[in-house]
DNA sequence: GAGTGGTCTAGACCACCGA
DNA sequence: CGGTGGTCTAGACCACTCA
């Protein structure tokens, strides 16, 4: 019905086709890990500029179907990896497989104004901030920034070694009764700091997931969390349903009718 | 020599340093709505190619800083909307603010195999896919294809209208107790159908969210949800907490210690 | 050193928008 | 129409990896 009649848009650019022609050569011709033609080669093969071909593989590494190892060549990626992030699973400090995590370094210092008004407390006031790394499957695929105004945790031993600090802060916030969390999720890109520990250059995409803790009806606590978006895939999941096979683009289930 | 001290790193790519530049200026000298100054003005007063000055805007557009309209210009762009996705404020057919989604069509055919196995069903069953377009602030946010067999909703009346049919299933549906839910978010490319229900050019960056819901223990639909990356914020909340202000890269936060 | 992807250039033409 | 962003080209040089 509906159908706005192909007739009248303007021809595909090359780089969109070029993209469509390479990702079903990608899931018909070759498998997880196998290296593509250079990309001098595919573009003299297609008859574009490299520049065009680039473009193409832009979309496809966005898309999570390539990778792009300078000096060595264009791989086919691996399927995205279902990351949990519930509290109860993997999200929380010292819960279940909590070694996954690693803790970088944390700081204990007065609140920015940005920091305490997303904190809710008065610029100036004292925050921990933990920040770790999440492993998963051997690789580096998140950070973290936990933030906890000190007020949050009274029972906080004095000074010791950075490393023991955090682990305090954490064994701390473990013990308050934590009855909420929000979250929220964005696009973004990874600046130098966080693209070293996950181990992409700067300017990577990722999943930005912000959480807020409650106990007792206060925000106790404020985590960013910085997850690769090219190899990761964000699972929230109430109860172990069957795990989600992808489904592609709706549209293409759709076309299938 | 041949130390590798933070000396011998590689000088800043200039888009790297571009962006930086530019996202200072967005943040102090911009207000949202405001329109930068052209393309070839902005690569003349920074003294790089065009190109180079695109693959900077290229990396502040996927942040969601700016806004590209061709024929107009590169715009500043408003914050990011948060879009709850919880089932019981907005995420499911005709709870509350239902109105916000509107029925695209409805097919009803045999599954794919694809579909099929994800859905947890024989190939070839009959399924019920609705496609539906969520508005939010008057602004096309989000598509969702709907997929339901046939076999979970046994009372659904026969033949009508399509529009009938997809208000049907989305009313059998509610009448399910629907005990559980499974998501999943990660990054994607829109294809040319959702990008033109999202009014935004194919490839352009969104977020999809698969989601499984369970009735009785037994997987009854699948929901494939694709939002603007560029405008949306995904927000699951389980209780209305502080709202999120941004805080930027966690980095930023950190590092103003 | 040979081969790879990453960056950058200078220029061209196009599709779209508003006056 | 003139101005905007979108696409595409042909070429150059660099940083990295591996044999």
């Amino acid at each position: 019905m509906g159908t706005t009649g192909q007739l009248s848009t303007v021809p595909e650019p090359k780089y969109w086709h070029l993209r469509t022609v390479l990702l079903r050569a990608i899931e018909t011709e070759f498998t997880t890990g196998q290296i593509l033609p250079n990309e001098r080669e595919l573009s003299a093969r297609f008859g574009v500029a490299r520049a065009t071909l680039r473009q193409a593989l832009d979309q496809l590494e966005l898309e999570g179907r390539l990778v792009r190892r300078r000096g060595i060549g264009t791989l086919i990626a691996a399927p995205r990896v279902g990351v949990p992030v519930n509290r109860h699973e993997e999200g929380w400090p010292g819960t279940a497989r909590s070694q996954a995590w690693r803790i970088v370094d944390c700081t204990t210092a007065p609140a920015t104004p940005q920091l305490a008004k997303t904190l809710g407390v008065a610029e100036g006031v004292t925050v921990h901030t933990v920040r770790r790394v999440r492993m998963v499957q051997g690789q580096n695929m998140a950070t973290e920034s936990l933030h906890v105004p000190a007020a949050a945790l009274p029972h906080l031993p004095g000074f010791r070694a950075e490393s023991d600090r955090a682990r305090s802060v954490l064994r701390q916030l473990e013990r308050l009764e934590v009855d909420g969390e929000s979250r929220s999720v964005e696009l973004g890109v990874a600046e130098a700091a966080e693209a070293a520990l996950l181990e992409r250059p700067p300017g990577s995409p990722v999943l930005v997931m912000t959480t807020q803790y409650a106990a007792a009806g206060r925000l106790v606590a404020i985590a960013v969390s910085t997850y690769r978006a090219d190899t990761c895939k964000l699972t929230f999941g109430e109860t172990g349903l069957v795990e989600v096979t992808p489904v592609a683009a709706s549209s293409e289930v759709r076309s299938a009718s």
